[in-house]
DNA sequence: GTACATGCAAACTGTTTGCAGGGCA
DNA sequence: TGCCCTGCAAACAGTTTGCATGTAC
């Protein structure tokens, strides 16, 4: 997609560390040519791929790369908080970085699209959620599910979540 | 938990239909010894079962039956709309019969367990953030996930659940 | 009687892990 | 240089499925 998205230095240096490789630094991992790698496509990423679709990705740039070690990479930026699993259902994670900010998704039923958002007034109500259930809020899962009004496909809602 | 719920007629007869049993015949499923098993386990329990925690209490009941036929039977009672599968993270999907009426849950994170609840505020609001994202609301998914404070309230028990 | 349900075990999918070799600090 | 990372393939867990047999309607 962005492939002038890769920025070099003036005399075919290394790249600038992407986003996510500053963040892998600052809490200290050893950077590697594959964690390097993975950090640029979760960076250049506007999407939640999965494992799969990293390792494609990684792949295309550099082939020099298992999909093992997407796993453990991405277990390990989960352990740092770098980036968050998800689970939109059909059975595979997907990660989305953390320093995109909170937020949550809407899926829209008829096309698979994400959406994200935000919501001041939904923290607040889930935060008063779970005290009035004598809890105190560790996190939340809030997807919610929709169809554009204007198109009227001929299609039932849906039941894709098969695996 | 709740042996003494075991419906028998005064003379020894097959126990009456179980309420998920009721909702199977409605729908026009042909009801085996295994699918008014499973049937009767869904409809005595007050938690989320896995498929295994099913085929261990059917199997307590009656041991001619296999976890394949647990997981057709889920999968078909969630394609009538008797059941809905949930995933609370652990890998394994849990069933949730429909007709307990629409909730959420709040995982506690320490023990696992599972608290319903319900909050017509949290209605309205995901039906407003979706319009205003330019979708009507078909769906949606929240959980909270919490921890009881340290000095805990013992809280009452509510609506209990989980495992 | 027939179409469909079941049990068994093998197949599949996503993910993890042991081991030998390689690379970063 | 030493420790950790990586690739490979085998191991795993949950779930699905093909086939022969059994059973509800």
């Amino acid at each position: 997609m962005d492939t002038s998205a890769a920025p070099t230095s003036p005399n075919g240096q290394r790249p600038d560390p992407s986003r996510i490789e500053r963040l892998c630094i600052e809490r200290g991992l050893k950077m590697t040519g594959q964690r390097r790698l993975i950090a640029r496509v979760l960076s250049e990423a506007e999407d939640h791929p999965d494992v799969e679709e990293l390792y494609r990705r990684a792949s295309a740039l550099d082939s020099r790369i298992s999909v093992a070690t997407v796993y453990r990479t991405v277990r390990l930026l989960e352990e740092k908080g770098i980036v968050e699993r998800r689970d939109f259902g059909g059975g595979r994670a997907r990660f989305d970085p953390t320093d995109r900010g909170h937020h949550h998704h809407l899926i829209d039923v008829d096309t698979g699209k994400v959406i994200e958002f935000e919501d001041a007034e939904f923290e607040r109500l889930a935060r008063a959620i779970a005290e009035r259930l004598g809890f105190s809020l560790i996190g939340q899962r809030l997807e919610l599910f929709g169809r554009r009004p204007e198109d009227a496909p001929a299609a039932r809602p849906g039941r894709k979540s098969g695996r």
